[in-house]
RNA sequence: GGGCGCGUAGCCUAGUCUGGAUAGGGCACCGGGUUCCUAACCCGGCGGUCGAGGGUUCAAAUCCCUCCGCGCCCGCCA
């Protein structure tokens, strides 16, 4: 993704703390140009952007301008703070060491917060809109059978930055590659065009057991020989060269019959467990189309005019990529093989191509195992000059329970339907345990939407390129740092409104009357969604967002605990106010993560 | 062997890009909290050589170097 540090860090209008920071960074900018401090903009931001410690909200270190004035730093502070004694929107400037320290009106900031959320409701935290559209590729997995939770790390982020992008204002178009032309597309279809019966023992013998989670469900059913049907193709060159054939085939476009139907039917099935997750996509991507309207030759046409382009003896083209940095012993690019025939990155070349045709931004969502592939596409972009290059998202392959690489075959795959049923059976249970008021429809569709809400907020809440082993304990859980924690902070503050009857609001208030810690503490932290969304959308961090949304949740949970509202004495409605302006702050973050926000739970 | 990534309490993890004031959370464990708004919660306690060593700096979890451990990759597969 583009660097963070591109351009200045987007402060959006609805930005609560942007024009405290402005303020901040034009008055002590002012004063430390003046004095004749060497600084770069960009550093005073970042430090305004870090955490200060409570109860300054903004804090600059001074070290580095006192020391580029040959001062110290205590004193620069100390006579700062008596030039700025006051600013609008800060109750409190003072200097704390050779830290320069403001506090935050904290009525300003509530009044800044409240009107914003209001004002925007559900588009509260996101952007306006930006002219630039993306593509986001991400998932891809091939059809050869049903998800399991290493790739579905991919679907999740993938679709979550999605999300975020779009909350930021971008036209997004979320983009599936199916491949439908490479040697795994062909062994799918090599063994379904075979008669049941005439199966080798080898692969009718050897049911995977993937049929286990959804029996009937068609990516399961139709993806249960593959990976027989695969190993079974390692030890019998005769059947490897049938396969091979149909790969020809299907690179000349010569189909047989079922080919594609069968790759829909399989890709259903998968496409039907990912909609459990809220995961959908705009456009599927046939990889064969690249071939069928002839931008692949065109590719390799322009490839050929390469001077580091050759042919080999036994007729493969070459690219000799040495000049791109890659690794020692990849630097031999094939872009055709000695048949003829083209090659994954041939056609993700032409694939790219086709994206930056229609889109200025262009993200892939890849596996880390994908990333010589990626370094190798963009040698080749720079080898027919094209200047555009993705944005590459990565993620570590999670892990099979025990470690190492999930295994169909081993039997350490773990599927994704398994795991949205054993989720869901689960939220059931927690359900009845503390609910007799819900009929059964309700109950189903909570359990539902809280399994799904864990299994999201588990990928999410870790950094994508930590290699996580997975682990039904943290996937299913329901307690502290999980999806369901969200939910319920979101379940309450709904039921608060409800009881209340003001689901709909108006929300009349003073500021003057929120005026706990609690109450302010929650107030800050709503303030501190835009920035949060900002930085996601223009880094590709979307599990900032993930960390946000738990620190959200729980300031929530303490006000809540803390402070009555329903029984308020006074500030009834200031405080129905503020649940409001949370419930509002923590429904879109929800939104943006993919869970869904529960009215009850 | 080479390339890339990761290493933070018993376990999991934020923070590392942009170096700053006592390193945030969660699980587990211990102790509290509900005649009252959903206890899937909150409060307190316990627990840290931020893998090791060196360097840069007024200041290092954060930047640089070396080493160790782990993961991924190094196909005319995708």
């Amino acid at each position: 993704m583009a660097d963070a540090t591109d351009g200045a860090p987007v402060a959006g209008p609805d930005d609560p703390w942007a024009p405290l920071r402005a303020r901040v960074l034009e008055e002590v900018g002012v004063r430390l140009e003046h004095r004749g401090a060497v600084l770069d903009p960009g550093w005073l931001l970042a430090q305004l952007e870090a955490p200060a410690q409570p109860p300054a909200d903004l804090a600059l270190a001074l070290h580095r301008p006192a020391k580029s004035l040959g001062q110290r730093p205590d004193e620069l502070a100390r006579a700062l703070a008596e030039e700025i004694s006051a600013l609008p929107g800060f109750e409190r400037i003072w200097a704390a060491g050779a830290y320069l320290n403001f506090a935050a009106d904290g009525a300003a900031l509530a009044e800044a917060t409240l009107a914003r959320v209001f004002a925007l409701g559900a588009g509260y935290g996101h952007g306006p809109a930006e002219p630039g559209a993306v593509s986001v590729e991400h998932t891809s997995a091939n059809t050869t059978g049903p998800f399991h939770i290493g790739r579905v790390r991919n679907a999740i982020i993938g679709d979550t930055l999605v999300r975020v992008l779009r909350a930021r204002g971008h036209p997004v178009t979320s983009q599936y590659y199916v491949d439908d032309v490479g040697r795994q597309a062909a062994i799918i279809t090599w063994i379904w065009s075979k008669p049941r019966a005439s199966w080798p023992p080898e692969i009718a013998g050897d049911p995977t057991e993937v049929g286990e989670a959804a029996p009937t469900k068609e990516d399961h059913v139709l993806g249960a020989p593959y990976p027989a049907a695969a190993a079974y193709l390692k030890s019998h060159p005769d059947a490897a060269e049938e396969v091979q054939e149909l790969s020809r085939q299907l690179e000349a476009g010569r189909e047989p019959a079922g080919h594609r139907a069968l790759a829909e039917r399989i890709l259903s099935g998968m496409l039907a467990s990912l909609a459990r997750l809220g995961i959908g996509f705009d456009e599927f991507v046939w990889e064969s189309s690249f071939l069928h309207d002839g931008s692949v030759e065109a590719v390799l046409g322009r490839l050929a005019k390469s001077p580091h382009r050759f042919v080999e003896e036994n007729g493969a083209e070459s690219i000799d990529g040495s000049a791109y940095g890659l690794p020692k012993d990849n630097q031999h690019i094939i872009v055709r093989r000695s048949d003829g025939t083209s090659l994954y990155v041939t056609r993700d070349l032409a694939f790219h191509l086709s994206k930056f045709a229609r889109f200025p931004r262009v993200v892939d969502v890849l596996g880390a195992d994908h990333l010589l592939h990626a370094r190798t596409l963009e040698a080749l972009l720079e080898e027919i000059g094209e200047p555009r290059r993705p944005e590459f998202v990565l993620y570590a392959y999670i892990q099979a329970p025990g470690g190492g690489k999930m295994s169909t075959r081993g039997g350490t795959a773990v599927w994704l339907d398994d795991l949205l049923g054993e989720a869901v059976e689960r939220a059931r249970g927690e359900v009845l345990k503390r609910r007799n008021d819900l009929s059964e429809a309700e109950v189903s569709e909570i359990a539902e939407k809280v399994g799904a809400g864990a299994i999201r907020y588990s990928i999410l809440r870790v950094a994508p390129e930590k290699a996580v082993q997975f682990r039904w304990e943290e996937a299913l859980s329901f307690e502290g740092k999980s999806g369901p924690f969200l939910q319920y902070a979101f379940a309450r503050a709904s039921s608060l409104l409800r009881k209340a009857e003001r689901a709909g609001g108006p929300y009349p208030y003073y500021v003057a009357e929120l005026s706990t810690e609690w109450e302010r503490a929650l107030l800050r932290t709503i303030a501190r969604l835009p920035s949060v969304v900002s930085y996601a959308a223009r880094s590709g961090h979307v599990h900032a967002v993930a960390t946000f949304a738990h620190d959200l949740a729980e300031e929530f949970n303490r006000f809540y605990n803390e402070v009555p509202v329903l029984k308020a004495e006074t500030g009834r409605e200031s405080r129905l106010a503020l649940v409001a302006a949370g419930r509002q702050a923590l429904g879109n973050t929800l939104e943006l993560l993919g869970l869904e926000p529960l009215e009850r739970m």
